[in-house]
DNA sequence: ATTTTTAACTTTGAAACACAAAGTCCTTTT
DNA sequence: AAAAGGACTTTGTGTTTCAAAGTTAAAAAT
């Protein structure tokens, strides 16, 4: 099975597939869009980061956009790198054997 | 997002995910081979096997072969095509936005 | 004729995950 | 002063994952 074991575990949730393949494209993207653009809740947005943070997989940027405060967020080296593994994975594994 | 919501839970796991490439492309696949080509103990196979079938996405034949019980597995039409559209979805995540 | 092996499970149990709802905290707008 | 916005954290419940061990029935080996 080619591609099979390149696959992350990280990566299975369709949430955090979500995340990961905006902010392959997006450099930085605001809490409130990703949210509103993967339709989730707060609570659940904010734990799949946070899953996702701990790993080194995005980073978190944290400032005042007029008088409100910011989170964003960002893919890290690493994260684009692993995520481009999973995604070989994954095409592998569709178009093989 | 494009394809976020094509996604489907069933094939979220990375398991589930590899039985039904495997079975798109071929027609009967007995347990064995199944378990051995995807690295799975029995256990682990057995059960991701049933909540396919649960779902109607996989159809079970059990013949002998020889002597010996078989147990096989192929997709079902639905199990395809459900199964497409979740590669439909991933595909659009994936280049798109 | 026993023992061992093979095939295919089922059961068990512990850990991780998913997710909504509710609560928190701080700031800003009304 | 009250309400609303942003970004969480906590809580609780239900689901999923997976290996390990146990089960059954037949076949092969001794």
């Amino acid at each position: 099975m080619q591609g099979f074991n390149q696959l992350n575990k990280a990566f299975e949730s369709r949430v955090r597939l979500g995340i990961m393949s905006i902010l392959l494209v997006n450099d930085w993207v605001n809490y409130t869009d990703m949210k509103d653009t993967l339709g989730l809740t707060d609570g659940n947005l904010a734990s799949h980061v946070s899953s996702l943070e701990k790993l080194e997989y995005i980073q978190v940027r944290k400032e005042f956009v007029g008088k409100k405060p910011q989170t964003s967020y960002a893919a890290t080296q690493l994260g684009k790198l692993e995520f481009q593994k999973h995604i070989d994975g994954l095409e592998r594994l569709l178009k093989g054997s």
